[in-house]
DNA sequence: CACTTGACCTGTCCGC
DNA sequence: TGCGGACAGGTCAAGT
C-alpha cells in the first residue's frame, strides 16, 4: 500500500501527535507483525518517551528517549492510526469527514500501543494501532545508532526528493541498470528508494515513457524529464495527503486525495488527458498491473 | 549476475 | 448464493 507519499503523510501526522507521550503498554497478537516483542520491551521501551518520528523509504522510525527506535514497514495494507482518549486532544476533530476508520480496535490491528502525556500534572491517554488486514508489515524494537545498518537499509537507493539527489545522480544510478526495463527499476528499492506501483506508473505517463522501455533504448533527455516528474509527481501526491485506494488512511484515519488527480493509475477504460480519443490500458510489466495511454507511451521497439 | 516467479496473508471482485 | 480463480499499493528467497 503506502509508498513514499503515503508514509511521508503519516509521518508529518505522527511528527504532530507522539513527541513528548511516553509509552505506556504495548500488546502484539500477531507475532510476525512484531517479531522482537518480547526482547527488550521492558527495558527500552515502556516508559520511554517519543523523540521524534522520522521516514527513509517507505520504513517509519519512531525515535525514543531510550536511544531505541520502532522500525515499521507497512508492506501493503499497514495502518498506523493514533486515537487520543480525551476529547481534548483528539487530533482531526471537527474535520467534516472524521475518521475513516471505525472502532479501533478491529480485526485487523496486529499492535497496540499504550501512550500517556502529562501536562501541568495532568495526565492524558491516547493509543496508536497498527493495523494489516495482510499481515505482511512489520514493526521491530532496535538501538537508534543501528537502524541504518540493518540489511533492509543498507540495500535502499538514495531519497528521490532530497536536496542532493541531483539529476545527474540519477541518470547515472539508471543507466548502470541497461538491460532492466525502467518500470522495474522504478520500483526496485535499490536503484532509488519510496516509488511504488502508483507513482511509477503516474511518473511514466507525465514522462511519455513506455513502462516496459529497456533503459539502455532511454535518451538522456527521456531520463532527465522522468527525474522532474518523479519528484513533481511525489511531491504532488505528499500535498494531496497521499492515494487511497483501500486501506491507506493517515495517522488520524482519513483518507488521501491524490488519486482523484491521477492520470493514469487505476483510470483504466478513461480517456487520456492528453488525447481524449484514446483509452487508458491496464497491461502487466515487470510482474505488476501497468496503467498507459498506448498513445502518448509508445511500446519499444523489439 | 540479472531478471522472473512464488511466497508471505486476507479480502474483494468477477464469471460461472 | 456459492465457489474458484485472479488480483491487490511491497519485499524477499529461490529459481532460470
Amino acid at each position: 500500500m503506502p509508498e513514499l507519499p503515503e508514509v511521508e503523510t503519516i509521518r508529518i501526522g505522527l511528527s504532530s501527535l507522539l513527541p513528548g507521550k511516553h509509552i505506556k503498554s504495548i500488546t502484539s497478537d500477531w507475532e510476525k507483525s512484531f517479531p522482537n516483542a518480547q526482547q527488550d520491551v521492558h527495558q527500552f521501551l515502556i516508559g520511554a518517551r517519543v523523540v521524534r518520528v522520522t521516514r527513509r523509504a517507505k520504513v517509519l522510525l519512531i525515535e525514543l528517549s531510550s536511544k531505541y527506535s520502532l522500525v515499521i514497514h507497512l508492506k501493503m495494507t499497514g495502518q498506523l492510526v493514533f486515537r487520543s482518549s480525551d476529547d481534548r486532544l483528539r487530533f482531526g476533530a471537527g474535520h467534516p469527514s472524521g475518521s475513516l476508520v471505525g472502532e479501533l480496535p478491529d480485526k485487523s490491528t496486529r499492535v497496540t500501543i499504550e501512550l500517556t502525556e502529562y501536562v501541568k500534572g495532568e495526565t492524558f491517554h491516547s493509543k496508536l494501532f497498527f493495523n494489516d488486514q495482510r499481515k505482511f508489515g512489520w514493526m521491530r524494537l532496535l538501538p537508534t545508532a543501528e537502524v541504518m545498518n540493518i540489511d533492509f537499509m543498507q540495500r535502499l537507493g538514495p531519497e528521490p526528493l532530497s536536496a542532493d539527489f541531483t539529476q545527474a545522480a540519477f541518470r547515472a544510478r539508471f543507466q548502470r541498470r541497461a538491460n532492466t526495463n525502467i518500470k522495474a527499476a522504478l520500483l526496485d528499492q535499490s536503484v532509488i528508494a519510496g516509488v511504488g506501483n502508483i507513482y511509477a506508473d503516474e511518473s511514466l505517463w507525465r514522462s511519455r515513457i513506455h513502462p516496459a522501455t529497456l533503459i539502455k533504448n532511454l535518451s538522456r533527455t527521456y531520463l532527465d524529464t522522468l527525474y522532474v516528474e518523479l519528484r513533481a509527481v511525489l511531491n504532488l501526491a505528499i500535498e494531496k495527503g497521499g492515494s487511497s485506494d483501500r486501506d491507506y488512511v493517515n495517522a488520524e484515519g482519513q483518507k488521501g486525495s491524490y488519486l482523484s488527480f491521477a492520470k493514469v493509475f487505476r483510470r483504466n477504460g478513461q480517456p487520456c488527458h492528453r488525447h481524449p480519443d484514446t483509452l487508458i490500458q491496464k497491461i502487466r510489466v515487470a510482474g505488476r498491473g501497468t496503467h498507459i495511454c498506448p498513445k502518448c507511451q509508445k511500446e519499444p521497439e523489439k
